[in-house]
DNA sequence: ATTGGCACTCTATCCGTGCGAGTGCCAGAC
DNA sequence: GTCTGGCACTCGCACGGATAGAGTGCCAAT
């Protein structure tokens, strides 16, 4: 069991470490706190808190340093989040409201997030799960080129080309658009695809006799619904791992490549679970499974649209939880209104 | 004067050192190369390579390293590009033959030449200069938004939606379509941008009564052309700098901020001036001017309809030339055959 | 439960030393 | 003139020992 104070002390311990980055002794601890008790307390305070295993020493003599667990404890019970000053949701405000479609808006959030944060921002695309087709359209490019557009209501748009080799007439492009709309609009994406999947198996349905040339299009819609599907992020301030360098022990390589790759970082950014304000932080060894046990992430939940997604940070595990938590919900917050005036304001 | 011995041996300086990261001494060389004479001439023959400023000793009593200089006079008049084994070729080959549209080739092709090189891979997309506007298409996605395409000669893409607040008959849509598409198709995207700016200075044309929606609309399209306008890139194996961290005396930051920044990197790309092979090389101190002296970058001509861009790998100045170049060079000439096949035999 | 005191441990730093790699130069051979 | 062997010399670096300093752990007293 740790005492109340053992825990502040904990407190100290954290946010003295994450702000010099040099191991905090009891002495310190006396000097830059006041918690009108002597080092010798501190220090049998502190015998406890390494005894469940909230701080460490790196070597016999020397001071403390939180370990996973530790932050964990002052993250769940100990931080407060830092209120954001004026300027920055200024700041947020004047950046974000800029007109500006899906791309542009999710764009400028996460760029607003890495320069309050001076971490590795992320903001996660709405999911597919509820969205629903809302359009359809085909534009013949010539030369045996299909221009093929997939929308959702969710405002993605997905554009591709499809190779058909042959032109259209104007009323064949019609039946093929009616058709293909016919099996998606107003339908869930994960439905779509079957819907399509099926079409794919038996051409024999076409409404024109260029069958090649149709299941092609009807091909390409389907890539199209499979890249709905898959969850996207947007990402910015990888550069910012480079400053923070000394935080890792090892090499940046690891976590520029999961950076790089997106899915490993998409799969733990979906899996973390969120308290009931939408915040959650995943810390250091806790991201083992993903290959990031140096680095921590914290997320907020936003709303988009009636679907939900996820904007976070990821940052070395030595990182300032209770500013980074108040800038992700901070941000994730002005994403849900302004997408949500969005929706309604028109 | 340097004797034609002393240029192999700063050849083999430059081998020896980007092979093991070591400064190569006289006896190294002697050892490793058959030169056939003693390690004392070599010595004569280094003493004029450091006259020259070639190679340059860490410290006093070391083997030397070359300078910048040794190594633009080793690409240029020394390096023979290693060709590419087999199984590379047909690794390239099968990697990029399958089928898609620009984007999805460029893709693969800065994936291809990362894993080729180990360097950081970067793809400049087709200039603009030469591209011209080849369709313009409005789509009503309902709710008072409408969905605008255009499309370039080139193959690229861009849609974007307009919030035009009010919903259009389909015979209006008809008409703005024309009218924009009058404008633009057929010319050139940096006349397209002249001619919608004055259309925009003169809204009583519009073709309907709808005169901010129609305007919103026309900004939107003069956005698009914008971006074409900009050079674009795709890049891949930023990670892989990490791995090469002891070559960089100094922190990565700049270098990762540069890579994603683009802009800068592409100025870099844009103005280096290529041989007669199209292959070209930027070495350490010359990218001084664009923050980035401590890297090298190799590029490749490439020709896609009519347009030329390049491909290139970034990494540090201690890098394999020959294999770079190698690559560089086979990269870009899968993708000129593969773009103008895609041109030619549809 | 808290405190002051004290012995102890470990690290970081400095200094001196020796070693070895590698150079620079010279005098002689070809 | 070019090449070569030889040799003195220069440094960087690794090693060992000594020292200072930070910080702990424990204990006896309050």
């Amino acid at each position: 069991m740790v005492s109340e104070r053992a825990l502040q002390v904990l407190r100290a311990i954290v946010e003295d470490y994450v702000d010099t980055r040099e191991p905090v002794g009891s002495k310190a601890i006396v000097e830059r706190h006041s918690f009108g008790v002597s080092a010798a307390t501190i220090r049998n305070d502190m015998a406890m808190l390494e005894d469940e295993d909230l701080i460490a020493a790196p070597h016999t003599s020397s001071g403390r340093v939180p370990t996973d667990k530790g932050y964990r404890v002052f993250v769940d019970h100990l931080a407060e989040l830092r209120p954001l000053t004026a300027a920055q949701r200024s700041g947020i405000a004047s950046f974000l409201e800029a007109p500006g479609d899906l791309d542009d808006v999710l764009a400028r959030t996460v760029r607003a997030l890495t320069t309050l944060t001076g971490q590795v921002a992320i903001v996660q695309y709405p999911s597919f799960a509820r969205a629903t087709v809302s359009h359809v359209e085909l534009v013949q490019l010539g030369a045996g080129r299909m221009l093929v557009i997939v929308v959702t209501d969710t405002g993605r748009v997905s554009q591709r080309i499809a190779a058909t080799r042959v032109d259209f007439e104007e009323d064949e492009i019609a039946l093929i658009r009616a058709e293909i709309g016919s099996l998606l609009v107003g339908r869930p994406v994960r439905d779509g695809l079957k819907r399509i999947a099926a079409r794919l198996d038996d051409p024999g349905l076409a409404a024109t006799d260029r069958v090649a040339a149709t299941s092609e299009i009807v091909r390409v819609v389907a890539e199209e619904l499979e890249e709905f599907r898959q969850d996207r992020m947007v990402m910015a301030g990888a550069a910012n791992l480079a400053r923070r360098e000394n935080d890792f022990r090892g090499s940046l390589y690891p976590l520029l490549e999961a950076i790089e790759e997106q899915v490993t970082i998409l799969r733990l950014m979906s899996e973390m679970v969120a308290d009931e304000q939408g915040l959650a932080a995943s810390i250091g060894r806790e991201n083992e499974p993903f290959g990031l046990s140096e680095a921590s992430v914290v997320i907020s939940d936003y709303d988009a649209t009636g679907s939900r997604a996820r904007v976070g940070v990821l940052g070395p595990t030595r990182m300032d939880y209770p500013t980074n938590l108040a800038s992700v919900r901070a941000v994730a917050r002005y994403l849900t209104r302004l997408l949500e005036e969005d929706e309604s304001g028109r």
